[in-house]
RNA sequence: GCUCCGGUGGUGUAGCCCGGCCAAUCAUUCCGGCCUUUCGAGCCGGCGACCCGGGUUCAAAUCCCGGCCGGAGCACCA
């Protein structure tokens, strides 16, 4: 995927980090053929006919391969037949002479170069010898100045195996630290070649499916970079696997947003109430508690809708208030009836009795994409903050996506 | 199987190298209270951990050995 080479740099730079420096391997082939020329001429690296099963047979058993003591200069000439392209694919490689009784098998004798004849997607055609991971990274790193390095601990023999070639060129390796697999509780292992299968199987929209815990996903949820630097910074580097919960993230958020996010309602599984003795009247309610400056107006009137979850909890008979506007009290469910009881706050009991509803003049219908899907009417005031995370107060924080100018597009962002 | 690494409250982390100040840090979750016209935020309080067994030592989360459990590598992949 050509575009996934963008995707690395706009992330990073999203996330805060400005790189100074991008390299890209594959329009440096042919800095590896100097240095890998330079190891052939020192009987540090040999071309290997084995086929990989033939191999691992000698590795397995700590035995040298017939291949590996030729001379220098026959060395050098088949790899100069490698670069003319006089042998197929899997017909030779070039490996990297380290012990072949070296107590870990995982060490001996590694391959740094490799025949694909197939296009690449960067450079095309341009090459057929191509170096291995190991070989690249151990010649860049020590090129670019790399003094520390930390990468996933999968990548730990890389270093015994790269030490071989810095120890031929008497080079200083880097510091590195490792840090061990990465599990989300609400979602599993991250692993970008799974999820890749998902999207394709059609499991995921995309990379930025908000289920996901991809970083474009989080950035359309409307994530705060901070959030999540300081959320994996409290991970820490450590070889041990961690398996986090989401909570801390949101937590981290919450403290960015919180202050921020101006508060609507929004109502889901709209349910449609009719007040009686209720005298219609503009309602101010603060955008965000925080800060009693900035009002949003809603219209107070007979015929409210409040979410269908708030409508099962109460019976006849109960008394509750639709925040900021009126007591009402419940008379006939069946009918979705109530009266009107009072404007005074006083008096009612606060917490649950106090819920969030909207009037049909300004109700837009919206959706709310997330784990699952809600669906319902938002406050016409959210408009103002398209592109913006707010709260639905009593919901989640949300990000608002978009407008069609007939339905609002909310993305879930967190509790 | 071979090689290497690691195991601190529910979760993540500090401390381990250079033993004592660790009746173990911080964050989050959870539970309780206060406050609040959101089931949000804030404030206060609480529960809760050094994998097990030996050894060294006046003293061990920290050092040594063994066990158990977990992970990584053993690719002509990155």
């Amino acid at each position: 995927m050509v575009e996934a080479y963008d995707w690395y740099i706009d992330d990073c730079k999203w996330l805060g980090y400005e790189p100074d420096k991008i390299i890209y391997a594959s329009k440096r082939i042919p800095v590896y053929y100097e240095y890998i020329e330079k190891l052939l001429k020192m009987g540090r690296a040999y071309p290997c006919f084995c086929s990989k099963e033939e191999f691992k047979k000698f590795r397995d058993s700590g035995i040298e391969c017939p291949h590996r003591n030729i001379s220098c200069e026959k060395a050098l000439d088949i790899w100069k037949d490698m670069l003319d392209g006089k042998y197929k694919e899997g017909e030779v490689v070039i490996r990297i002479k380290t012990d072949m009784k070296h107590k870990d098998p995982a060490i001996r004798d590694w391959v740094a170069f490799r025949i694909i004849y197939e296009p690449h997607p960067l450079v095309g055609d341009s090459f057929h010898v191509y170096p291995t991971l190991d070989f690249e990274s151990a010649i860049e790193d020590h090129l670019s100045g790399v003094t520390h390095i930390i990468r996933g601990k999968d990548l730990i023999d890389s270093e015994r195996r790269q030490r071989y070639i810095y120890d031929y060129f008497s080079w200083q390796y880097p510091i590195t630290k490792h840090w061990g697999r990465v599990k989300i509780h609400e979602f599993g292992k991250l692993s970008t070649s799974s999820i890749k299968k998902e999207i394709e199987a059609g499991k995921y929209s995309g990379w930025d499916d908000p289920r996901l815990p991809t970083l474009k996903a989080l950035r359309r949820r409307g994530f705060e970079a901070e959030a999540i630097r300081k959320f994996f910074i409290s991970l820490g580097v450590g070889e041990n696997d961690v398996a986090v919960s989401m909570k801390n993230l949101y937590a981290e958020n919450r403290k960015l947003i919180d202050v921020k996010a101006n508060r609507y309602f929004f109502v889901w599984d709209p349910i449609e109430i009719k007040i009686e003795g209720v005298e219609s009247r503009d309602v101010k309610i603060p955008l965000n508690p925080s800060n009693k400056d900035r009002f949003r107006v809603l219209k107070g009137s007979n015929i409210v809708y409040i979410t269908k979850n708030d409508f099962e909890r109460f019976n006849e008979g109960e008394i509750f208030r639709l925040k900021d506007f009126c007591n009402i009290k419940l008379i006939d469910k069946e009918k979705g009836k109530a009266e009107f009881v009072g404007y005074e706050l006083k008096g009612v009991k606060k917490g649950k009795n106090i819920i969030h509803w909207l009037s049909k003049d300004d109700a837009i219908p919206c959706i709310v994409l997330g784990f699952e899907n809600y669906k319902g009417l938002a406050e016409k005031n959210a408009l103002n903050d398209i592109d913006k995370v707010v709260q639905f107060e009593r919901f989640a924080f949300c990000k608002l996506e978009k407008f069609d100018g007939e339905r609002l597009t909310a993305i879930y962002t967190h509790p």
